[in-house]
DNA sequence: CCCCGATGAGACATTCGTGTCTCATCGGGG
DNA sequence: CCCCGATGAGACACGAATGTCTCATCGGGG
């Protein structure tokens, strides 16, 4: 009888990926309730993005900790990484939009965790001399996030195919597009 | 006397790049007219993006006019195609979102072109073996997008330098992070 | 079996952006 | 110097989405 908060999320969170500015209405219709029901737990539009987007860290954390960022070297760690995070990667173009749409109003902390862990993970990598040190973790961070969204949106398209979502973007991140004598 | 259209539409571009949801009366402000006038020469917001949607196509190509992808080498033609499109990024990345924002009720021609000739650059690097050939041309082209939007968000939020816009991108692009010994 | 809390449907007021219109004003060309 | 077109400011109506509220209904737990 009670509405499953969370199934209700995760709904509205595969609705708005899809289409962005879907209404309050379209978000309680997608998961099957009221729309009176839907702002009987979350009061407005606005708690609803925000609690996806605690949802959104929630799970990137999890996929973080998940990809175990210290372990082995840094490359098959970011491996591990964008294969953990694909489920998660649709949610994430939502919220990064989102983001840079209504300029920040103050940003999330959990943004500042997650991007600390991620440029951790590419510092490591060039300490340990498997990464180029000419690129900024900071870059190469922006990069990773901007490879995933669009991953996420081509494979939304149908532009590309979902299975080589991992592979594609590791590689093209990893190695570039040139063609190395190395390989 | 009479309002020059296309430093409307370049402030508009400016201001819309830094924040999407900008109202008509905020496009009109900042270009420094009255809203009515706003309207007398674009009827409607609706118009006014597929007037910017013309105008970043425009600028797109006569940006890969300039590059000259067809001449020597396709990496080198690469690093002049992100060259010449550096200074149009912000609206490309504006147009991008506002496309995927409300899905795509016809997708303007002039991206395809694009597209194609984006494409066909990537091809041709693949074709002359200089490019490897297990990333697709299609796949190179969108990361291309991804990485110019990322780029011109992070540079527009101070998270890098502008000088270093096209090195960074390219580089990523072309290199990736992995340190190579050929290098 | 009944009751109470949760829900769905819908009415309603409010807000916000849009699009249209009017009118006074400005300014350059004739 | 005057006139006419373009402009700016603002009023106004409209539509869309939001947020609140009421009321009937449903259904599980006591």
């Amino acid at each position: 009888m009670t509405v499953d908060r969370d199934q209700v999320l995760r709904t509205a969170a595969a609705l708005l990926t899809r289409k962005a500015t879907a209404t309050m209405d379209e978000v309680a219709r997608a998961a099957g309730i009221g729309r009176a029901t839907l702002h009987r737990h979350f009061a407005g539009r606005e708690a609803l993005v925000r609690a996806l987007e605690e949802l959104g860290i929630r799970e990137l954390e999890a996929a973080l900790d998940a990809a175990r960022l210290d372990a082995d070297g840094a490359p098959d760690a970011l491996r591990r990484l964008v294969t953990e995070v694909e489920p998660v990667a649709g949610l994430l173009a939502f919220l990064v939009t989102e983001n840079q749409l209504f300029e920040t109003e103050q940003m999330h902390e959990g943004w500042a965790r997650i991007d600390a862990r991620v440029s951790a993970l590419f510092r490591r990598g060039q300490e340990q001399g498997e990464f180029r040190i000419d690129l900024t973790p900071a870059w190469l961070t922006e990069a990773l996030y901007g490879l995933i969204g669009s991953g996420a949106w081509a494979v939304q398209d149908g532009r590309v195919a979902a299975k080589d979502f991992q592979y594609m973007i590791v590689e093209l991140l990893l190695g570039g597009a040139r063609r190395s004598v190395e390989k």
